[in-house]
RNA sequence: CGGGAAGUAGCACAAUUUGGUAGUGCACUAGAUUUGGGAUCUAGGGGUCGCAGGUUCAAAUCCUGUCUUCCCGACCA
């Protein structure tokens, strides 16, 4: 029992993902190439994952604020590497109306820029550190290549702007928020990631040290789900940023930068979803459960919303007139965690059935334990899922002690490798050119023992490669 | 940005080869009968054929350009 019009996940993945990204009501593609516009569904997923994450972002000490959209050209300028590593994807506006711009101004691709030549005014003393920044907005970046949620020209996302007084404090800073992050993709969208450092060729432009947040897509293939930077002070020797210390000493401060984006919820359907469409985890999905009356069942419902609502629980009710068999079906399409099939026919012995989406098992239970068993399966839902994603992404993480084996990996088995490495972007770059994949990030946790996969001299260090999105 | 494929009603497609009144199914609207895995009947509505030029008595059809989508690379959250 397929849904009809959703290609099969194992026959073209690709395909399958923008089915299931516009049948789901996800996402419309506007006009503009890779503007996408979110929907009700899709939106409503996004706002699931800034509730929290905004509150976790406060909790630590975090304030919002709002940054200018543009940039004048001379700003971006201003540190080298980071305008090398955006110039090429920046958007530009050289006319305001009818008039040329003497300046022309870059649509924001990131804003740390911003940050730095607002900081540059509001730091003068070390009582003004650490200064803890973040803000939603929406960035563009001219991408070549456009797909739904997972690479758009436009993006919603979160940035994170933090000065510190000292290095330690904002390694430590860095670390705090990629923790964050870790935390909230495996309890909230239950989705196991593998953090880490990134190597000197994949960091970000102008940081001084870039972690990443990985996840493994039911494909193999990886996507990155986030990014903490650490910048040491390079930004704030260029827009020169200093304060004063406890000792009267003039100093620069040390700065991070953190964010993700709604790229988030490409992973999630991407680890979860299957050939009926969408799979949310239970404490993402903006409505936990989904009603279907069958029959005449008006008096019960009324209950059931009642008692819904009394403990907090999200949910719509299907009351069009279309079948039973349509309603299942269309509630599978949008992944309500939990489907509530209301029938006259089960009412009669005072039963319900209860049906969880990610495997679509039936539970009846007498009309009194709907709501308490409705947490259960909830629960365990949340946590099957992510166990069920974790057990396949560990299957696919493969150990390659030749470069051959690399080879032969890259070209049988999707997934990740871990090889060691000798720490040179040589042979970082022969394996992209032989295997098309990259580092994903450096494994420090493990003992290095042997020598580095490509070249042979010794390893400093084992890393995680593969194919990406 | 390179290589490939495709754009005709909300969706999937036909008509294009051979230029001559734009069609089918699903969806949609109204009414009726239905309702435990994608209902049935009847009656309706909806398309300047992606866009812009050109050829022609005549263009969805031929030519040129352009935009968008999808796949494979390069780039990236």
């Amino acid at each position: 029992m397929e849904v009809k019009e959703i290609t099969n996940r194992d026959v073209d993945f690709a395909k399958w993902y923008t089915d299931v990204c516009q049948k789901a009501d996800l996402v419309d593609y506007s006009t503009v190439k890779g503007s996408m516009i979110i929907r009700p569904l899709g939106y409503a997923i996004w706002e699931q994952m800034v509730a929290v994450l905004d509150q976790k972002f406060k909790e630590t000490g975090h304030e919002n604020v709002q940054m200018p959209m543009f940039i004048p050209e001379s700003l971006l300028n201003v540190e080298k590497e980071h305008v090398e590593g955006f110039a090429p994807e920046v958007a530009w506006v050289t006319y305001g109306g009818k008039e040329k711009l003497d300046e022309r101004l870059c649509v924001r691709p990131t804003s740390e820029v911003l940050f730095c030549d607002h900081f540059k005014k509001i730091i003068h003393s070390y009582r003004d550190l650490p200064l803890l920044y973040n803000q939603w907005c929406t960035i563009v970046r001219w991408e070549k290549t456009t797909r739904p949620f997972l690479r758009s020209r436009e993006i919603l996302w979160q940035e994170g702007h933090t000065m510190h007084a000292t290095a330690e404090d904002a390694k430590k800073e860095t670390l705090q928020m990629l923790e964050i992050y870790k935390n909230f993709q495996e309890e909230y969208l239950a989705m196991p990631v593998i953090t880490g450092k990134k190597t000197e060729k994949e960091k970000f432009a102008g940081a001084e040290e870039t972690y990443t947040i990985e996840a493994m897509m039911y494909d193999g293939y990886a996507l990155q789900n986030g990014t903490s930077h650490y910048f040491g002070n390079h930004f704030a020797k260029a827009f020169g940023i200093e304060f004063v210390n406890q000792d009267n000493k003039l100093a620069t401060p040390y700065q991070t930068s953190w964010g993700t984006t709604t790229r988030m919820i490409g992973g999630l359907i991407m680890t979860h979803s299957d050939n009926n469409g969408l799979v949310l985890p239970p404490k993402i999905a903006p409505w936990k459960v989904i009603i279907i009356p069958i029959g005449d069942v008006s008096a019960k419902l009324t209950e059931l919303e009642k008692s819904l609502k009394e403990n907090h629980i999200t949910y719509k009710v299907d009351n069009s007139n279309k079948t039973p068999g349509f309603k299942f079906a269309e509630a599978e399409v949008k992944g309500y965690p939990i489907r509530v099939e209301l029938g006259a026919r089960d009412l009669g012995q005072n039963q319900v059935t209860l049906v969880r989406r990610d495997t679509l098992e039936k539970t009846t239970v007498s009309f009194e334990d709907v709501l308490p068993t409705i947490n259960i399966l909830m629960d365990q839902m949340q946590k099957d899922m992510y166990d069920k994603a974790k057990k396949r992404r560990d299957s696919m993480i493969y150990q390659a002690t030749t470069y051959e084996e690399l080879k032969d990996i890259a070209a049988t088995k999707p997934g990740f490798v871990k090889i060691n490495w000798c720490g040179k972007s040589e042979c970082e770059q022969k394996i992209k050119e032989d295997t098309t994949m990259k580092t994903r990030c450096l494994i420090e946790d493990e003992a290095v023992d042997g020598n580095c996969i490509v070249c042979g001299n010794k390893a400093i260090t084992k890393v995680y490669v593969g194919k990406q999105y």
